[in-house]
Order: C-alpha cells, then structure tokens, then sequence
RNA sequence: GGGCGGUUAGCUCAGUUGGUUAGAGCGCAGCGUUGACAUCGCUGAGGUCAGAGGUUCAAAUCCUCUAUCGCCCACCA
C-alpha cells in the first residue's frame, strides 16, 4: 500500500491505514485459527461486554493485553483463537430497555413479557453492532465467525444442561430463604451483586412494654424502625444477668398490640445497644436465622415494591423510608421512643440500580455451592490455573472458603429462563396463576389470579390455563420438572398442563458456562475438543468472583477440566485524576475519541506500555501523546530506511548478512539481545515491559545512533549498512507488532516491497514469525567499543553545550583511549566528526604532547580521555572546579569499592561473577581518578 | 473486624528470584530548522525509593512496626 517515498508522508497517519488494513487481514483469514492436531493451539475467551453496551477504556485495555498475546502467539506459529462475543447482560439491559419505554409513557407490565422482550429484541438489533465495530477500531484480530451471544442457542442450551445436571445431582434447589431484594428492578440478587457502603444513619432505642402489668418495658435498639412491625420475638442473651428473669416474658407491640416472646439467644451482643434485640425474621439474614432456632413466626411487612403490606397496620401503603419518618414520630408522641443516637452503619445497594437492598424472604433457585468451590480452590492451590499477579490467588481462596449459596433466580424477563415446569394436575394447589387477561370468575366479576385448581373448577381445560397463564406462582412445596428441552409430559400423570418457572437466571451463570459453552459444549463439537482447555483467561481484578471464579467452578463440573491455565489480571484505567470512570462522574473517555485523535497504535500504547498486571493505571493525554509521538517517529525511521534502500541501490536480501563493521556488529548484537529480552518478557507475561524494551531500542538506539552512524558512511558511498539498518527494523517492526499492530504493518509493507526477500513467504507482518533469538549470540566488544564512541560524541556535545560553542563553529577535539577503545574511536573518527561537529579528531599516542591543559575542557570517562580545545572560552578555574568535583564523586565511588572489595564477607559469600565486576569497577575508577589527578596537576 | 495493594523526579508510572552511579514518558531550563522526523534533535537540572528498626558482605527490593491513601471481604442490631 505504501510503495513509494512520496506515499510515505511525512507523518504517521492512523486514519489513512487502520481501518482497510484490519479489513484485509480478516479478507485473508488470519483472523481464524486451523485446526492443527500436531499442535497445542493457544486459546484466549473474550470477556463478554454487554450487548448493547459502548466499550469503555476498560474493554479497550481487555481488547489491548489480549490482541498482544494473541498476535504473539500466531506469530510464533501456534494455531489462535481469540473468541469474541456479547452478554445479554439481564439487568443492566432490562433497566435500560425499561426506563426508555417508560420515558415513551409505556409500563413494561402492561404490554407483558412478550412484547417487552420483543422491544428488548429490537433495541439489541439497534445497539448491538457498537462493540465489534468499536474491537475492530481497536485492531483485535479475534475471530468473529466464532462470534458468540450468550442467548444463542448453543449456550442457552449449555446453561440449561448445566441446570439440570446441577439440580439432577442436588445441587441446585428451590426454596424459601432470606435474599436481598431491589424494590426497584423487582428481582432478588446475589451477595455479589449488592454492594455495602458506609451511611450515617440513626439508632432508636424503643420501648416495648411488657404484658405483665408492671409497668416496666424493655428496650430495643434499631437501624430500621420501621420493621418492628414484623418482629416476633426479643431476643437477649442468656448470659446477660439485667434480663435473667425477662426471658419467657412477653412484651407488646406499640399501636399494633401483637405480643411477642422474649427469647434467649447468644448470638445477641451484650455490649451492643441494650442488649435487647428485636427480631423480625421477614426483614434480616440474622433474625431469620434466630427465627428459625425458635421456631419463631416470620411476617412480611415490606412488600416487593418497597411499600408496607397489610400486616402494617396503621402504617400500610406507606413506602419504606417515609413509613420510618412517620413511624418514629409516632412512637415519640405515643412515649415509645427512648432516645435516639447518630449511628455509622452499612446499607447494602442494588450494584446496578443503587437502590437500598431490602433483605427479603422468598422462593427462589439456588446452588449449593461449596462443593464446586472447594475443587475450583484446589485447582488454583495444586497450580492447574496460575493466576497472574499472584497476590490475587490469596483473595480468590479466602473467598472460596467462605462462600454462601448462591441465589440464582432473577424475577426478570431479560435472560435464559429457568428450565423448570411446574404440574396443574399434581400441584393444582399448589400454582397460583396469574392470567394474561382477566375472566369472569364464579361470582360474575373480572378474575386476574387464581389457584391451578380453582381454575379446572371454573371449567377450564389444563390446555385454555396454559393458554392463558401470565406467569404462575408455585409455593415452596411445588414439585418442579427440570429439563433441558423442555418436558412434553409429566412424570407422574403423562400429558398434562405443564407451566413454566417465571423466573430467568442470573447473567453471570451463563456468563459462567462462556469458556466451554461458546465452543459447543454440551455437543462433542470440534472447537470444543481441540480448543478447551483455553489458554489466558485475560480481565480486570473487579469481576475476579463475578466470572473468573464462576467460571472455574462451573468449567470443572461441566468439563471435567480447567477451562483456562492461566488467568491474567489487569488493573483499572482512571482518569488523570485516578478518579474511577463512571457515566455519572461524568469523566469517561470514549476510545474511539482516542482513537481518532491519537490513534489506535498510540492507544493500545498508552494503554499497555509500562504497566504491571493487577495495578490500576491513569490514563492522561500525555499517554496518549507518547504513544502517538512514539508512532510517528518510528514511521519516520521507516522512511529514512526506506530511502536509503531506494537511493543506495542495494540489494537487500531475506537474512542480515553476516556484519563485518563493528557498528554493524553492535546493532545486530544489540537486537538479539532485546529479542532475547523481549521473549523473555513475554513468556512471563510482562507485557507492558516488553513494550518498554522494545520502544526504547527502537527510539534510543536504533533511531538515535545506528541510523545517525549508518548516514556517515552511506554518505560516503558504504552501501553496507542498508541491509543492518532494514533487517534490524524490519525484526523489530515485528517485535512490537502485538503491541501496534497497524504502523508497524504498514513499515514492514514498505521494507518487504523494496526488499520482497524479507517476506519470507508471508503476505502480512502478522502472520509472519516472531523473532527469537539466543542471548550467548551477544558481541561484547562491539557493544563495548561502540559504546565508547557514542561516550565520546556525548562528552563533546556537552562540552560544546557547556562552554556555549555555536552550533556552527566546528572544534578541535584530542582523545587519549585505552587500547580497548582507540581502535574503535579511531575507525568511527568521520562519525564523531559529523555527529559531534568536530573539525579534526586527534587519537593521541604515548608520547604525542598533550594540548595546554588551561585551555582545553576534558572529559573524563572510563578508559577515554576527551580535550577539546575551546580558545577563548575555557576558564581555567572554572575548569579546576569542575574537575575537583568530579575527582571528588570519583573518589567517593573509589572508597565505597575498596571498602567492598576488602570485606572478607562480600568476597567469599557474593557470587564470583559479582566480584569480578567491581573490581574491573575499582580498576576503572582508579585509573580515572588518575586521570584526573594528573589533568588537575597539569593544570596547576 | 480480617485481608490486599499503593507510597520511587513537579506529574503519570517502570524497576520479578537482593548485586554497577535507581530509570522512562510528560513537564522544566538552555541550545538547535543542513533532506527520516519540530508529533523532532542536542545538552542539562531534578530522587536520603513514605518513616523507623531489623536481616545480610550487599536492601527501592526480604522481615517487623508506624504513617498515609485506596481496594476487597465480613451476619453485630
């Protein structure tokens, strides 16, 4: 695509490239992976973001991390698949559909489930394209003929198959049990999805007078007054002595008379409040379960919508927290009302709605979960998943150690819904259905709801009840028929009115099944033999017990294996601020914005380069700006590169020549060495210090001095160069393709087009192989050597900076080396000139005279003394300040070798390699300081 | 109440089995448009690695404590 130097403009420019190239790798396939028995294939799941979701920086570092393994891994030959797909998301996706109805003035439970889902439908066919448009700005060559959606119909019927294995084997089981409930989106929740946070909030002491006729009353402390009107006992320790003759008493409930017991149980606090706890086994986990010890009455007085029921009393129709205002005032005016104390307590939170958590009781499905959390800890334990970083495997087994059952019914419409049917016939009593549309009852009037039974009485057949049922409602006796298509009969009494749980499962345990369901499990699917278990689980620490422990659990029942080895955790990106993202901070960053301003290279950069697994990372412009500056001036190397091909006429081959030059010998010995360094790297998951490695051999090596070099004698008619300066960029263009895949595809285009040997046979960068290299292969002396010649250039542009030296004026300059460095100093002269502006360069020898001391500025560095010879502009004091100074932290190096060196202890304990070090350290600190001794006597 | 993480240059961050004089980007100061690149080049300033103690020949790195910021988990009304 770019042939030709004048295509190649001066800047990078993202938007010329990006999008037609992400459509010619996937018009070639390199998207899709073969099926190649001989060989491990590396496998990478994307996380699912919702469906009619945007991506956010979060997905856009999800999508970074894991295109940079994946294009790795193709490139080092190893067949890859990276799956993408979308979540139905049951919640999140449900509110959002809902709320836009309801600003259309339509109430969801009006039109019913039908035709809400038919709207939701809609809306995903309308939002459902953004996120694989958005991963395609991104560059991720995942493979979207293998696109998945979690209702799909492969993985439905995994998350049914998986339900009825689970509740077939007993582990997942309907029953009536305390869960937190969100008044708003109407739905129980799981203890994962409600979030606690600090609320200052209030304790009322209230008195409840006991039956006795004394006169006395009890006290009870309380958060929420509101809910003694579901309490049915108070409960005292039985160690606490003021309440030793209390229990057995009974005591009264103001304006609604009911008597409740006063019950002993050790789990009240002593210390706490009054001692004296009210019980309402209806309203909270804790009180249900003393309820439950003493056999005590749970009564309901919040209703689903967060209003107070019937059994309020005087209260009834009341919402929840206005019902709290109104019922403390009451009390206090009725006298029942002790006092009242400022109080820090949590409230729980709907994590989606942020609506107060009221703890319900109700029927709902389960799994028992501690079974499939003990295997899923011993996985990680005995090292079958690795999870990088590691600190996280000590929070994933704290919490697999204390894990609760897991609710998983949602009162949804939006999700799979729950396989189960429930029998007329056998449990006629037991359903109560609710009708799509009323029928005249017995007694002539409209009839919304009744019992299965009452229904066959009124002279329905069981075929008109299906027909008609809205939803039923099965009480916690009912019998319910799981299966994973869907039962045509009843066990018991054959064909018969079969109704549906109306309940959908919660997201994530679909969400759970996504490593093997999306590659075909239940089925004998080929994906799934080849390609499970995956490789990376890759995604961000804050869903680590949402999916990635869910999915181990649900991936060793159903699989029998792993679903993935290792499981790489990424941080949180926040603002410049470190403020977290949110829509309502009003501070998130859209990336294709990023994209279009910076580019997506110079985001994936900004996003990934010097970062460490598991840490959060701000994202500022000044990211973004690097990775784009980084961009353009790499495209800029290129079409030096590219040039000094077409104007030197050389022929550049498929491998780099064996380099005779010494600099040519350092920029391959140098290459290999980061190519060592950088697989290193990789293997071990240091992504972001790759990156590093590679850009800054890239920037301050490559581009800084080899190119700089390679000029010099290109200049003066060496066309050997051209075949270091094109192999040394070609390998490292791809050594930071998985990093950025789009400049550097379009470099190694123009490298491979003036050099087609280069191609190796491969039309693409991407599918090309990806450097390896052997770290014994380095070329120490000319490493060395040419890292003098760079020394001494550096040492004259300072001198020449310091001593203010126009950029015009060339100078003199001598050089007293050691033997190492002469040689090399003395070849690269032409070098040094042009880049250091030195008219004549003098390598002195043993007895050639040295130039007048007080008129020189030396340079002291090891092995190499640098003069230049700067008349008129040397001070000579100035000059034997700063040698003084220098001699000085000299000297100071010198003593802290000598010290180390004579300790007994570091020669016979450091490692031999250790030791020979700092003594060629004290060897060339010591000749230094000499050096400078005898350039300050000199001087007088 | 438990647990984890951060604290390194003005800002954002690297620094993985302890081993040269602790690094980068941005910012800052000075200089610079000769054909790869001003989205650039050259030169430079800037850090007692939060604090204290300990282990060690050797500590930003390991241990203990403290401070501070943040996160996760937990049934105290």
């Amino acid at each position: 695509m770019t042939n030709t130097i004048a295509e190649m403009a001066a800047a990078w420019d993202p938007a010329r490239f990006e999008e037609a190239r992400y459509q010619w790798w996937e018009e070639r396939g390199y998207f899709q992976p073969r099926i190649d028995h001989e060989q491990q294939p590396f496998v990478v799941i994307m996380p699912p973001p919702n469906v009619t979701g945007q991506l956010h920086l979060g997905h856009a570092l999800t999508a970074s991390v894991e295109d940079a393994l994946v294009r790795w891994h193709r490139m080092r030959g190893d067949p890859t698949l990276w799956l993408p797909g979308t979540d139905h998301a049951g919640i999140a996706t449900q509110y959002v559909v809902e709320n836009h109805l309801a600003s259309q003035g339509i109430d969801r439970r009006e039109i019913g489930r039908q035709k809400f889902l038919e709207h939701v439908w809609e809306w995903v066919r309308e939002y459902g394209g953004a996120i694989q448009n958005q991963h395609r700005r991104l560059g991720a060559s995942c493979d979207w003929t293998r696109e998945r959606f979690t209702l799909d119909e492969g993985p439905s019927r995994a998350v049914r198959a998986t339900f009825v294995n689970l509740y077939e084997s007993g582990r997942i089981y309907r029953g009536e049990r305390m869960i937190n409930w969100c008044p708003t989106d109407h739905t129980a929740l799981s203890d994962l999805e409600t979030e606690y946070e600090d609320a200052a909030g209030k304790l009322w002491h209230i008195n409840y007078p006991y039956t006795d006729g004394s006169g006395r009353h009890v006290t009870v402390a309380t958060t929420r007054p509101e809910t003694y009107l579901g309490d049915t006992a108070v409960a005292v320790n039985t160690n606490d002595p003021r309440f030793a003759d209390a229990i057995g008493l009974t005591v009264r409930l103001p304006f609604i008379d009911r008597e409740i017991p006063i019950i002993g149980d050790d789990y009240v606090d002593m210390e706490f409040g009054t001692g004296a706890l009210k019980v309402t086994p209806a309203h909270d986990q804790n009180d249900f379960e003393i309820g439950q010890r003493h056999g005590l009455e749970a009564i309901e007085v919040i209703a689903a919508d967060g209003t107070l029921n019937e059994n309020a009393g005087p209260f009834a129709g009341l919402e929840r927290f206005a019902a709290r205002q109104s019922i403390v005032s009451e009390l206090e005016a009725a006298g029942f009302l002790e006092r009242t104390e400022e109080y820090q307590n949590r409230v729980g939170r709907c994590y989606r709605c942020q609506t107060i958590i009221e703890p319900r009781l109700s029927i709902q499905w389960f799994v028992d979960i501690a079974p499939l959390a003990e295997r899923a800890a011993e996985a990680v334990r005995d090292g079958r998943i690795r999870i990088v970083p590691e600190r996280f495997t000590g929070t994933y087994l704290n919490w697999m150690d204390g894990i609760r059952d897991w609710c998983i019914s949602r009162q949804l419409w939006w999700g799979h819904r729950i396989p189960a049917w429930f029998c007329g016939e056998c449990d006629g009593d037991r359903l109560q259905i609710i009708l799509g549309e009323a029928i005249t009852g017995p007694d002539g009037q409209p009839l919304w709801e009744a019992t299965y039974s009452q229904l066959r009485e009124i002279g329905l057949t069981p075929e008109e009840i299906v027909a008609r049922a809205d939803r039923v409602n099965a009480d916690k006796d009912a019998t319910p028929i799981v299966a994973v298509d869907g039962p045509s009969a009843c066990p018991e009494c054959g064909p018969a009115a079969l109704l549906q749980d109306p309940d959908v499962l919660d997201t994530w345990f679909s969400s759970g099944l996504w490593p093997h369901s999306t590659l075909g499990w239940p089925d004998d699917a080929e994906d799934y033999r080849y390609f499970h278990p995956t490789s990376v689980l890759e995604t961000g620490y804050d869903i680590l017990f949402f999916w990635v422990a869910r999915m181990i659990m649900m991936g060793l029942e159903n699989t029998g294996d792993v679903p993935f080895r290792t499981v790489y955790l990424h941080g949180l990106v926040r603002d410049a601020q470190r403020q977290k993202m949110s829509k309502t901070r009003g501070n998130v960053i859209d990336p294709l914005e990023s994209i279009a301003e910076y580019g997506t290279d110079a985001l994936r950069m900004a996003l990934t380069i010097a970062t460490t697994p598991g840490n959060d990372l701000a994202l500022t412009p000044g990211r973004m700006e690097a990775g784009r500056n980084f961009a353009n001036k790499l495209w800029n190397a290129a079409r030096f590169v590219a040039r000094s091909v077409e104007t030197s006429g050389a022929a550049v081959g498929g491998e780099m020549p064996e380099p005779s030059h010494r600099e040519d010998r350092w920029i391959v010995s140098r290459l290999n060495g980061v190519t060592a360094h950088v697989n290193q790297l990789l293997e071990d998951f240091q992504l972001g210090q790759a990156e590093q490695v590679i850009r800054d051999f890239l920037w301050d090596e490559f581009a800084d001095w080899y190119i700089e070099l390679a000029k010099v004698r290109i200049r003066n008619g060496d066309t050997a160069p051209v075949a270091y300066l094109v192999g040394a960029l070609e390998q490292s263009v791809r050594l930071l393709h998985p990093f950025m895949p789009f400049v550097t595809e379009e470099i190694w285009q123009s490298l491979v087009a003036r050099a087609p040997g280069l191609a190796r046979g491969v039309e693409s960068i991407m599918v090309s192989a990806y450097p390896q290299a052997d770290v014994g292969d380095a070329d120490r002396a000319s490493e060395a050597e040419v890292g003098d010649v760079i020394n001494v250039v550096r040492a004259i542009r300072n001198a020449r900076a310091e001593g203010n030296v126009e950029h015009s004026r060339m100078i003199e300059v001598f050089v007293d080396a050691d033997t190492r460095s002469r040689q090399a100093i003395d070849d690269s002269r032409e070098a040094i000139g042009t880049l250091a502006r030195v008219s004549s360069l003098r390598v002195l020898e043993e007895d050639d005279e040295r130039p007048d001391p007080a008129s020189v500025m030396t340079a002291i560095l090891d092995g190499v003394t640098v003069m230049a010879p700067l008349a008129g502009l040397v001070d000579a004091d100035a000059e034997r300040a700063r040698l003084t100074k220098e001699l000085e932290e000299t000297q100071g190096r010198l003593t802290g070798l000598e010290q180390r060196l004579g300790n007994e202890g570091f020669r016979s304990k450091a490692p031999a390699h250790v030791v020979a070090k700092e003594e060629e350290r004290l060897a060339e600190s010591r000749q230094r300081v000499e050096r400078i001794e005898e350039q300050l006597a000199r001087l007088g």
